[in-house]
DNA sequence: TTTGGTGCAAAACCTTTGCATTAGG
DNA sequence: CCTAATGCAAAGGTTTTGCACCAAA
């Protein structure tokens, strides 16, 4: 991807690898992954910088984020407006899926409810059909 | 409360008094939240023994917990087997729901993707009635 | 040139852990 | 008694921040 518009940020070589990294991996990834994959990839880019890259990507929605079962923040190149994954415990596979029900669930309620500016994130856990077929081949 | 069973672990005087500070406390909290809390009701209980504490009852479910947005954990007294909230932004309330189509959909999906062993939480961040009301009137 | 961005190291934060002491059953 | 549980302090890990320097626009 070349895109260059990274929306008033000044698009700087860090940032830009940045970018470009948590795109490839493709898979939810914490800062330290990030910057592990940024020397992996030969560009020489310093934590804080990593850190504040993926906040401010994030914040302006370029990438997505979650937190990890351990507190860890996790990012991802996601095409969506809402929060909704299935990921797998093993190999941190994220499918995206279109869950409209539960929108319709979710906007019914608050309406009974009375809420207003509603944001929702729809987490799911589980393990993924090739890493469940390993677990039953081996011991662990 | 009075319920002096938990499973299995000594009802000790700090462990009574977290569970009760949570219980009391009603909406969700953190560690830090609940030692506060603990010492402003006069029961001194040392901040290691709190997260244990937390940590040991949600682990017996007999309180649920969840991450907040900047990575803290959060713990409540929770009626229910499913993770299933709407909390206001504002004043921390915390209502609960039944959503059994999520549960419907969550199963669909996962039969259909292979996936084992399915785990979800469904959260939904909003302003309650009475925060909009007072944000209306209010500058802030 | 101007101002936002960077890098480094130190600090802040929440949380966990080692170990001697205490107290529940 | 026996052993889990506690308290303290120190360490762990992630994230933020202060400050001098650098580079994008």
């Amino acid at each position: 991807v070349q895109d260059d518009d990274l929306g008033g940020l000044r698009a700087t070589r860090q940032r830009r690898a940045v970018l470009s990294v948590v795109e490839d991996l493709g898979v939810f990834s914490g800062a330290r992954a990030v910057h592990e994959a940024l020397e992996a990839g030969g560009h020489r880019v310093g934590l804080s910088t990593v850190y504040r890259s993926l906040h401010a990507l994030a914040e302006l929605e370029f990438i997505d984020s979650i937190r990890g079962e351990d507190g860890e923040t996790l990012y991802r190149k996601c095409a969506g407006e809402s929060h909704q994954h299935l990921l797998c415990r093993h190999c941190g596979t994220a499918e995206e899926f279109s869950a409209s029900a539960v929108k319709a669930l979710m906007e019914a309620w608050v309406s009974v409810g009375g809420y207003r500016d509603v944001e929702y994130v729809l987490e799911m856990y589980g393990t993924c059909p090739s890493c469940a077929f390993e677990n039953d081949n081996r011991s662990c």
